[in-house]
DNA sequence: CTGAAAGCGCTTACAG
DNA sequence: CTGAAAGCGCTTACAG
């Protein structure tokens, strides 16, 4: 046995006394293989830490048997500013994968860059999947380029009717319908919404409409001029509750479209002297492991992660199996805290 | 042009009537090539969008233009509790990747998990980096066999004589000495440490002796008792911290060993009715984003996560590259915030 | 400057 | 049950 240079399935078919393309069956399993040479070959392989040549295998298999995750940020976050939720993602999908006996190969990168780099991984990788924040008008032709040179993909968004592409995301829609209708029956009445509302960021305004659809199903329409734009930081979500308090708008609670807006418009509300529950209740959304640790803890609709990522990895395998592949919208959970409740 | 099944350098020579190996030739920007026939090729390998085949390239090359990020996890985390720190170094070795070509491949694995994962990565990979918490008596005999292996790899943590394989990591005891002397400076006399401060974790262990240094430097001895184990995570910063307070132990302020824990601890103090920094002050480490968003904002240590990443990167290549290579300690840097100004 | 040839390590019909 | 043969797509000496 050679230290250095690593063994190939031809030294083993030496060291056992067999061909080499025998060696290859016994190490995958084939049943044409007699038990004792599989054993001897099997055992060899052990002491030789003997691992199949991915790139021989996959160039001769013609396929990868790696995804890739490619990470979108708005060009306006700096580094580190990653919505923790997305960290769930990524350990959600990094298992999924795992256990599909793939591997997953991970690219950051700026909205705005050129798609180049999307052929690059579709050449490298089975398949993609797709996962970040930003302007969804902007990521769209992105897509549309993506359908048209015939690549494997999905998403991590909104399913919504005539996008490019396969679509798995929460029902954001039923999750603001669930929020405000807890707030309302905690005694909430204007109620603001912090975060965009717009087709740009289509997540944020499903969950807003959902918030409307609540108000309304109590009679109440919504106040336009409560919801107030907002990404996905606590700076921004401070900021946004700042202005909106500055206006002088009485307000009874707050939903924020996601906990790290939630978690600055806490911040903001304390600053204006008011407190949370007593005066302003107050919902998050993701249920990021912080939501549960600041005080008061805050109410907020959990996504389901673990879910979210085995679908994703699940249809995007489906897809690269040549199956037909619909969009999925996964169930949300409400967690209610101390941060939303007055009764 | 076929639009299904991949354009090969073949079909480029064919259309270009050149032999495939000009091609190739051409694609990789050798100097022996007909400048006219290089755009011509150039000019088709646009049109079909075509990419050179990865495995092909490695299995050819004999190197794989891959670097694998294996993450270790502490199993007592659970999935969604990784340091956020983690998340910012995670981007800077990706962009580095990015920057010398590399794709990187993530993994998560649980630090008792079998090793053979990890020879599964470096048969995929060039060469891994490893980063993650947990015991480090538990993670030494990995690294051992790895060295024992041949597989290139460097880890992030303390850099201490003795370790098998090159670290590189923050140079945690200046870290300590600075945040501790500043709150020396800040009138504060018992100062608590939560975090571990054993050679199960010795990053945690270099900045509590920094700690104790600074102390010292002040003719103080630092009390044993005042220092409470933790892990990175809130909640059990508040736990620790929550314990301290308990035994009525009078302390004036708290060195957390990271930003997580010292926003665990500023909870607990909250809720003893502890004024921030007033009563006691309080500082982290790492520089998390969330560090400068907590109310008060928190004083504590920068880790360079961008200079670490790079680091990490161009020290394995180098590995791979078949240099020596030696670890590295990087510089910190203080972030001064309201957490501990009582002056 | 370019082509014919060999070979990276594997997998799988094709014969036996 | 097993071996000889072909070939996945590329790269690089080796000739010209």
């Amino acid at each position: 046995m050679t230290i250095r240079g690593k063994a190939t399935s031809l030294d083993i078919a030496h060291l056992a006394g067999v061909s080499q393309p025998t060696v290859s069956r016994a190490l995958r399993g084939s049943p044409m293989v007699n038990p004792d040479t599989r054993e001897r070959i099997l055992r060899i392989a052990r002491e030789l830490n003997y691992k199949v040549d991915k790139n021989a295998s996959s160039l001769r298999l013609r396929n990868a048997g790696t995804l890739a995750l490619l990470f979108f940020e708005d060009p306006t976050n700096d580094d580190s500013l990653i919505n923790p939720f997305f960290h769930a993602m990524l350990g959600s999908i990094t298992r999924a994968c795992a256990l599909h006996g793939y591997d997953l190969l991970v690219s950051f990168q700026q909205l705005s860059t050129d798609w180049q780099a999307d052929y690059e991984d579709s050449n490298k990788a089975d398949g993609i999947i797709l996962l970040g924040y930003g302007d969804y008008h902007e990521s769209r032709e992105r897509l549309q380029r993506l359908v048209e040179q015939g690549t494997h993909f999905v998403r991590w968004g909104a399913a919504l009717p005539d996008q490019p592409g396969v679509s798995i995301g929460s029902d954001n829609f039923q999750g603001g319908f669930d929020i405000s209708t807890h707030l309302l029956e905690q005694g909430c009445r204007r109620i603001a919404f912090i975060g965009h509302a717009s087709s740009h960021y289509p997540e944020f305004e499903e969950r807003y409409r959902g918030h409307v659809a609540a108000m309304a199903a109590r009679g109440i329409t919504a106040d336009p001029g409560l919801q107030h734009d907002a990404i996905t930081t606590e700076q921004s979500g401070f900021d946004a509750c700042q202005t909106l308090l500055a206006r002088g708008a009485p307000v009874d609670g707050v939903f924020a479209a996601s906990d790290l807006i939630a978690i600055g418009a806490m911040r903001a509300l304390r600053e204006h002297g008011l407190r949370v529950p007593q005066d302003v209740a107050l919902a998050g959304f993701d249920d990021i492991p912080l939501a549960a640790s600041v005080s008061p803890p805050l109410t907020t609709v959990q996504q389901d992660t673990k879910q979210a990522g085995q679908l994703l990895v699940e249809k995007l395998l489906a897809l690269i199996n040549g199956e037909a592949v619909d969009g999925q919208t996964i169930a949300v959970k409400q967690v209610l805290r101390e941060s939303s409740r007055r009764s």
